[in-house]
DNA sequence: ATCATTGTACTATAATATTAGTACAATAGT
DNA sequence: ACTATTGTACTAATATTATAGTACAATGAT
């Protein structure tokens, strides 16, 4: 059923970047199939309640980009798949996720000893 | 040796959050002390090569959070970590930070044992 | 041929982010 | 008192991001 893709219009981060990002991740997790169609510029607007340019420009981004291909009066498609993140770059992604979650505990006042616990706690049971 | 703050002038992400990001993580991590003194927003601007504005911005948005204290003329330190509430509500804020944390890995595609091991890293070194 | 749907292109406007530059206020050291 | 250093407060200008709205071009179905 293919959860939709998100954006947090909170965040600082450009609502294009998190538009191209939440796409690729779609992409690597499947969601969207190679060949199957995304959303359409003014449906994907109106879902996530950002304007049509935006969306346009992030799928041009991304067709210049190789990823989708767009068939005009049809639709946007995925092209194919991004090449699987090299382990450096899984590597990074990691060291970013990581950091940014420690960011956020902090603000959420909880320590990393408590992280820790709850998320081992996730594994076994 | 205190590694330098870090940012990256190509991202997406507006200097200021990267910066903002860039501080609470050397907190957390320890590699700026509880009352230790940060560069001074002249210095800061200059390394990171980024105005001085920003970082005096920034400054003040984590002073304002309570995780900085500046002294006019002398300079900024970051002060006591934020006190946490009481057990319950870290209880429940723990649980919604951990689920919310692992649908972000999810979606990252982080698997929960990388995101152990990662921040069980964090803690020893 | 007509029509609805799709991506694309364009103008205009606003909000946000960043920079440059100047000046002022508080503090510490001399 | 003087000076250097610090954070702070402005103005002004530019670049980036996002929106609204309109129009056009290509495709597929009727």
């Amino acid at each position: 059923m293919t959860p939709a893709l998100r954006i947090d219009p909170q965040s600082p981060v450009p609502l294009y970047a998190q538009l191209e990002q939440a796409i690729r991740e779609a992409a690597i997790s499947g969601r969207v199939a190679v060949g199957g169609q995304l959303p359409t510029v003014r449906q994907l607007a109106v879902e996530l309640r950002i304007n049509a340019n935006t969306v346009a420009k992030v799928y041009a981004d991304l067709e210049r980009d190789g990823l989708l291909e767009t068939r005009r009066g049809v639709g946007t498609f995925l092209a194919k798949l991004p090449k699987p993140a090299s382990k450096r770059d899984r590597e990074k992604r990691l060291a970013e996720f990581v950091s940014a979650t420690l960011a956020d505990a902090q603000r959420a006042g909880i320590t990393l000893e408590e992280l820790i616990l709850s998320l081992q706690s996730k594994k076994s049971g």
